[in-house]
DNA sequence: CGGAATCCTCGAAGATACTG
DNA sequence: CAGTATCTTCGAGGATTCCG
């Protein structure tokens, strides 16, 4: 808002909010924002899955990867990991309640890159065509 | 170098069913929910802002990372940069009317991480205990 | 001032193999 | 089935230099 004030090293520029919720803020957007994260979470939201039913879904990604992800999640208290005893053994992901609050904001955004697609794409085409001319 | 030994990375479309409407849309928040992106697009979002202006902001960026990072942004039609002819150069960049509509998605984005940053930690602390004991 | 061009590193992600 | 354990690669990102 009031941010005139221009310093070497603490920048202010922010509205509304401190430097250090400024860091953090993006610092966890990173835990949550990244490539398979929103997918997951999405694919969650329906139903508990299971590990490769998961796996199936996000096509593509490894199983590292997804270990990865699922404990990333896990931590951060967005998802829960329950293992069910069985003959073979399952494990079944579900969502937090924690996580269900994540529900909206990446409804939005994901509802956003529905409508707004084709001006991005069309952006893009004019961008790309004004810089090979 | 030879591409015979590179494995290609795995298409991101599928055929058909549910999941290809959700990997394009993750294709396209792979291009705004980046690293920096985001606070970018704040900082714009008060007004137009010039390179080093921006630079000083994101405390911590490389000249680099900002120029593909703006590139990419306005490629993808949500910013625009405008040279101002003058002794010395400058270059302003502004945020679009399309680059407008991703403010309130973003700024949920943000809020859920004001308002449950702490719930987070909890979790984490909570999970980082139950694995180390 | 606002970049482009190089060089380099380092860690994330893939491939593969093994296990309870 | 649901992972762990290694090894390797590869490319994004940092540091530096130069330039209109």
């Amino acid at each position: 808002m009031s941010a005139n004030n221009r310093q070497a090293h603490s920048p202010e520029y922010y509205p509304g909010h401190s430097c250090e919720d400024k860091a953090s803020g993006r610092l966890l957007l990173d835990q949550i924002t990244d490539k398979w994260s929103v997918s997951i979470l999405f694919a969650l939201c329906s139903k508990p899955l299971r590990f490769n039913e998961i796996k199936r879904c996000m096509d593509g990604i490894t199983q590292k990867s997804l270990t990865q992800c699922l404990r990333r999640l896990e931590r951060n208290g967005i998802i829960a990991r329950r293992v069910i005893p069985s003959s073979q053994i399952a494990v079944e992901y579900s969502i937090t309640p924690l996580g269900r609050t994540l529900e909206a904001p990446f409804q939005a955004l994901f509802n956003w890159t529905i409508e707004y697609s084709s001006d991005v794409t069309l952006a893009q085409a004019e961008f790309d065509a004004r810089t090979t001319e």
